[in-house]
RNA sequence: GGAGGGUUGGCCGAGUGGUUGAAGGCACCGGUCUUGAAAACCGGCAUACUGAGAGGUAUCUAGGGUUCGAAUCCCUAACCCUCCGCCA
């Protein structure tokens, strides 16, 4: 959510964003929002003045009733019945502006970076930069089902009997090597200085509607029957939620935290689950950074964050590029957006493993999450990103490692992990 | 799950219907004093909206209600504590 007094001070600008994002449908909702805005202002001095002659009345009513002058009490009374009755009045449009202006302020894109390439949608996407060499061997790699099913490793029957479809078992080394890739990510990040974080799975409505779109909410998250409670789609949902209408003191600044958490997610819209494997599921196990950091360092911490995560996948022997996400494709929330993708050597193309994103002060905005130093308050900004979601990453690490001799080979930086061995062997 | 007690500013804590946005203390900041420091003394010290400003409004966990007026009374919820029950 940006800043109200930029739509009121550069609505100019505001549009030009609207445009920027190929959303021209919202641009009608700057000149509302204004309007609005205006309304309710003259609205709040109006009812803040009766509020004001109402608590002065009262306390003359009090300074005569203890002077026991009580007809005059009387009649003051009736003076500020009258007000009442003007704020009651007033007391529906105070209610209601507010939310008319929330509505339209929640659609109207955050100021994305200027560096941010202009596109429509994610086919217009900008590549940065490849790293690492796109190996592609000259004998067919096998689907990673396939793969896993070589070494006993899945097993997608029985979840759909358990569970339904999006769900699967892990089993012996593959499932082993699924947690040690989250516990070796998890002391990556440890030796990169960040704070190692478990938070709660289940999150209340009130931080659910905080934290997402009404239209995301209904797409992803799981609700728990009869409680006020939902299963986290990631765990971003929680680490952000922690810091909700809440001041920080600027020195305790940066506040760089990795968390660990299951994931669970319906899916429910454009793709659904329909890919048989491990690459879309309802339920994942993610490794996550999140920082929440003084405005003039957001960048900085953006092109660490997208870089650490190339380290990892590096260290793990698995080629990948970074995409820039373009204006039209940029979450409404973002300021900018990069994902990380690793390259199948099977589909001879990258796929999405991970996204990187600065939401500027927008986030902190929203969630009334603040900052002070001997100036006052102000927002920080917030970055979140992927360190690793083991199962759609093993799609990477079983196809980019396995060998020619139908072996696994686990890059040295993991063996640590898996007992130090430097295959798995069926 | 049952019974009771609680939730006040950065922290502790007073306050049970009327100049209380909130005593007092601690912490913090500025000043006096001092060679320097400590002590002592003086002053400042919540958040947000609104107004050119003086100021005004809102907020004592949250949401409703009673009242001319609520931190204070009533209802609901969340959380914390104690006891009982149950259970990894």
């Amino acid at each position: 959510m940006i800043d109200i007094r930029l739509i009121r001070s550069n609505p100019e600008l505001v549009k030009e964003n609207i445009r920027k994002k190929f959303q021209d449908e919202k641009l009608p909702l700057v000149d509302e929002v204004i309007a609005l805005d205006k309304q309710l202002r003259e609205c709040k001095t109006k009812a803040d003045t009766l509020r004001g002659q109402r608590n002065s009345l009262s306390k003359e009513i009090g300074n005569l009733m203890m002077q026991k002058k009580i007809e005059e009490a009387e009649t003051i009374k009736t003076q500020v019945a009258e007000i009442a009755q003007q704020l009651e009045d007033l007391k529906e449009l105070e209610l209601d502006l507010p939310e008319q202006i929330r509505q339209r302020m929640m659609v109207i894109p955050n100021i994305i970076d200027e560096t941010v390439p202009l596109g429509k949608d994610d086919s217009e996407n900008v590549e940065v930069e490849r790293y690492g060499e796109m190996i592609v061997p000259d004998y067919e790699v096998p689907y990673h089902i396939d793969i896993m099913e070589s070494f006993q490793g899945i097993d997608l029957d029985s979840a759909r009997k358990t569970s339904g479809s999006g769900f699967y078992y892990l089993t012996g080394d593959i499932a082993r090597l699924h947690s040690a890739i989250l516990t070796y990510a998890r002391d990556f990040m440890i030796d990169k200085g960040f704070t190692y974080c478990i938070p709660p799975f289940m999150i209340r409505s009130g931080v659910v509607t905080g934290v997402m779109s009404f239209a995301e909410m209904e797409n992803m998250m799981y609700k728990i029957e009869g409680e006020d409670l939902y299963l986290i789609g990631t765990s971003e949902h929680s680490m952000i939620g922690k810091f909700i209408d809440s001041i920080t003191p600027e020195e305790d600044l940066p506040i760089a935290y990795t968390s660990y958490s299951p994931c669970f997610r319906k899916e429910v819209g454009a793709h659904g689950i329909e890919e048989r494997g491990v690459y879309r599921v309802h339920q994942f196990e993610k490794q996550e950074m999140i920082v929440v950091c003084h405005p003039d360092d957001s960048k900085a911490w953006f092109e660490k964050f997208y870089q650490y995560t190339v380290e990892f996948f590096r260290s793990l022997l698995i080629p990948v590029r970074t995409l820039e996400c373009c204006s039209g494709d940029l979450a409404d929330l973002k300021v900018k957006s990069v994902d990380v993708e690793a390259w199948s050597p099977r589909q001879q193309k990258f796929f999405e493993v991970g996204s990187c994103s600065n939401l500027g002060d927008a986030q902190a905005r929203r969630l009334a999450i603040r900052a002070r130093n001997e100036n006052g308050t102000y927002f920080p900004h917030t970055l979140n990103n992927t360190v690793v979601a083991p199962p759609r990453m093993l799609i990477a690490f079983l196809e980019n490692n396995l060998t020619e001799d139908g072996k696994i080979r686990i890059p040295e930086s993991l063996q640590m992990y898996m007992g130090g061995k430097e295959f798995i062997e069926k």
